[in-house]
DNA sequence: TCGCTTTTTTACCAATTGGTAAAGTGACGA
DNA sequence: TCGTCACTTTACCAATTGGTAAAAAAGCGA
């Protein structure tokens, strides 16, 4: 559909227009009010008088910084896709193959730890059908988990990992490090009080370890 | 909160009220419809025009058959939990330890397979906060988690399964197999055309069995 | 300090949305 | 045939929500 963007490609993540000091900090404002909105409510039920209540500003003035509603949340999400794709992106070729899928089994773990509001944005919008992020899932995501689904082929062709079907692992590692971010209101009721991140690396580990 | 409800214990599935042929259908499509909605759009994201056109129903019409929005959100909810805690359920404290496990994930994931949908309403509300659930998760789920995890630490201490934390196992079960629901939008992505169920099933067979 | 630009506020909208009142329609037993 | 009760529609609201216009207030370089 429309796709909006005036020129410099579709998918830059910021455009290189020089930003005076308040604008810099008003639009992080803003984007970290937006990304504890959004992320706790989804796209449909954050509303903007929410995101200006939480980022001290007027509703109006927001406006003034952001095209609306949307673009903010376009911009959280090209902005997340880069941070989201870094664990991935550091699988090194040339490591020893179960450590470096345990340590970006590690590193995702981190990152929900660490960005839970982040992993809830991204559920948030995959769940209701990816609507404003297809091509980028399309363009950015698919390549790289090609690219690393035949390196984790090529390992376990090699015969030093087990065999396995590369995507399905990738799928399992997402599944089981996002869970903790993403199902923590659950993760909450059922587990005893207390961090379950410790836990849930060990076991990760352990999982992840026995089965290749 | 507010419970709302009248009489005959807070957790009933369906009231003992009778009700006519032609009530039971249109609750029925209504339901169906707001299942379709409210999964694909959140609590906050779906609107009663969007159920009232999807049942085949007027806006009015609908309310004269439930309370509100958020009356068919919860009647959702609750007729939901007792599918989902049907597989768990079923796990047989008699039965072969690996077995059973590996049974249930894949009940879990032919669930998923079968109901995306629901898995979806579920994962929107988790993901939320769980804000219509929190008793629920309390006093339904967890009991039954408790049993099952206690179940499971017995087979391991027994030495008839690998060591594992039992609430980690069930977490990583749910991850796994809920992923190919509520993920699908990625997961169509990244799959070469197809159906990504038989593999998922293959894979998640080996993992769990590898590991346990 | 002046004058210009950037930023912020105030006062509004129009559309959407959950919900209601009340009139209308239809089925069915007496 | 009539009355009653269950169901459906029509016509509305009041509140919320994304967004705008324009005036007011800061900043800020000269």
């Amino acid at each position: 559909m429309k796709d909006a963007g005036k020129s410099g490609g579709p998918l830059r993540a910021q455009p290189a227009v020089k930003r005076s000091r308040i604008q810099t900090r008003n639009r992080k404002r803003i984007l970290d009010a937006a990304l504890e909105v959004f992320s706790a409510h989804g796209f449909r039920g954050a509303t903007l008088d929410q995101i200006a209540a939480e980022a001290g500003l007027s509703k109006p003035n927001i406006l003034y910084y952001f095209d609306g509603k949307e673009a903010i949340h376009v911009t959280l999400l090209n902005q997340l896709m880069e941070t989201w794709l870094d664990p991935l992106e550091q699988m090194n070729p040339a490591g020893e193959p179960l450590e470096e899928i345990i340590a970006y089994v590690r590193r995702k773990l981190d990152m929900a730890q660490a960005y839970p509001r982040e992993s809830r944005l991204f559920a948030n919008e995959i769940l209701q059908g990816a609507p404003r992020m297809g091509p980028h899932l399309e363009k950015r995501l698919k390549p790289l988990v090609d690219e690393k689904a035949a390196l984790i082929a090529g390992w376990a062709a090699a015969g030093r990992i087990a065999p396995v079907d590369p995507r399905h692992l990738i799928f399992s590692i997402w599944a089981t490090t996002q869970h903790y971010a993403d199902f923590e209101a659950q993760v909450n009721v059922l587990m005893p009080e207390g961090g379950v991140f410790p836990g849930a690396a060990t076991y990760l580990e352990t999982m992840f370890r026995r089965m290749l």
